[in-house]
DNA sequence: CTTTGCTGTTTATGCCGTACACGTAGTAAT
DNA sequence: ATTACTACGTGTACGGCATAAACAGCAAAG
């Protein structure tokens, strides 16, 4: 039922009265204000000066309801394909985007489930990610963890900033006034040499970008995979996969065996 | 309040009746087989036998309820300082011990909020994280960055696997069975060029391990850093950081000017 | 004119955390 | 022995949450 709601377009859109286009704006701007925590839908039916009951009408629940926000948020798409740039400047620039949706709606990093069921924003975005990654040597499996790690990444940086931003917020307390007068803490440090250590040599005092060197790390790691596929590519038989005694002179080889070369010939006939 | 409970010692258990450490017990075998959400005070107190607000005798609330048990699931220690083997053997093996407990107590990974005191085990657990980054050339901004990072990690990951797992246990459907029933995606796929090759050369035959996959990746990333700073490290000056020209010959130079050597040797002699 | 379907409302159920007032027992001070 | 004080457990109550079920108004269709 949600599914229909996900996939239909948006062109019918009452005049008055309630629909779901207006129950999931309302409902977006609402959590954009409050997190998803503070999402309710006796709120959103007061914002919009409707019972609660109503909403039901038109919103199977509350869970669907965030499915429906998150794609809508999603329609923003991704700068179409930043040429052919390499690899790296493409899932990086995806990242990125990623992460501006995220500071703009920071309830996204807060969905939780694996199973709530992703629109075609959503979707466009994932394949989007995955396309980042054509041409490498990652395998298919491998460029999915890879599009996995990131993607949970910029989550979980997200997650940090919005709760910590959440916690200003509500306290009127900025996070370092509030550590800072956790005295008891400091009380004990003696006990922990290496947070007293840095704690002295001020690693404290301009802490890195979050995001930034956790980013940067990660595709410096991503890159060392990339580089060793790459080096043993061509060292790997086309056909079966296993290493491959590269020849001494002359055209590479690209099959380890007479027989895979004739498997590959096969497979490729069958496939036209 | 939470403050003394979580510090002092735990030796003054009663012979009967209730006590903090008889309620976070109850409260970890609860959130244990139900996840944090479905820890609720009256369910402790049934599990005791007791009613409700008989556990605030004790505790303050819920949140710091959540405060101690995480402390004291905490106690286990990593093991201890696996000599010398090099900063990536001791990080991995911290990352592997979080990640431990982190399946023995999934709900560790839903703790949210950024300003929730740590007790001594905590405290214990990222002294010993920041640890095993000393000897590196990594500056101290860095090592805290590098340590969050991959605390985040690991916490993203456990995240994901307790969703999934619960998922499957309430439904009775494991994932592949669930995400094979939603036919409608796969009837659209045709939109998203890449999600079907990837589908068709069989990239969700056999995923990788995500645990697995991401910590190599994140490793190789923090190396990558870490041998950038060891190439550039004699040639910075120790005490203004600047680049440093190396001396042609003899013993390798250590300050970048007279100046800086001068300043170095008062903040030596002040310090003692 | 009645039936049907769409929309919004009302009422009620069962969770949750926890504030507050109360009892009851043990212990120390008068 | 009486008093006062403290620690501990209980019962009731409030406001918040999602949502099930019955109901009311209105339009188009039969």
């Amino acid at each position: 039922m949600t599914e229909e709601l996900l996939w239909r377009r948006r062109e019918d859109e009452p005049r008055q009265g309630l629909s779901p286009g207006r129950i999931v704006s309302a409902a977006i701007e609402l959590a954009d204000a409050e997190g998803l925590e503070g999402l309710s839908m006796r709120k959103v039916a007061d914002r919009l000066g409707f019972t609660t009951m109503s909403l039901y009408r038109h919103v199977p629940g509350r869970d669907q309801l965030v499915d429906l926000m998150r794609d809508e948020v999603m329609t923003e798409h991704p700068a179409d394909h930043d040429g052919e740039r390499g690899w790296r400047a493409r899932l990086e620039s995806v990242a990125r985007h990623a992460w501006r949706i995220r500071r703009r709606h920071p309830w996204l990093a807060e969905i939780r489930g694996t199973r709530r069921l992703p629109g075609p924003n959503a979707v466009a975005h994932y394949d989007y990610m995955l396309s980042t990654l054509t041409g490498t040597a990652l395998t298919p499996s491998e460029v999915i963890a890879v599009v996995g790690l990131v993607g949970r990444f910029v989550d979980a940086e997200a997650l940090l900033l919005v709760e910590t931003q959440r916690e200003e917020r509500r306290s009127g307390v900025s996070e370092e006034e509030w550590w800072g007068a956790r005295d008891s803490l400091y009380e004990r440090l003696d006990r922990y040499p290496t947070i007293s250590h840095l704690w002295t040599s001020g690693g404290w005092n301009h802490p890195e970008d979050s995001f930034e060197f956790g980013l940067a790390r990660l595709l410096d790691g991503i890159e060392a995979l990339i580089n060793k596929r790459d080096e043993s590519r061509d060292e790997m038989c086309e056909e079966c996969g296993t290493p491959l005694k590269p020849a001494t002179s002359g055209r590479p080889r690209v099959y380890c065996s007479r027989a895979c070369q004739q498997r590959a010939y096969r497979k490729r006939n069958k496939a036209t």
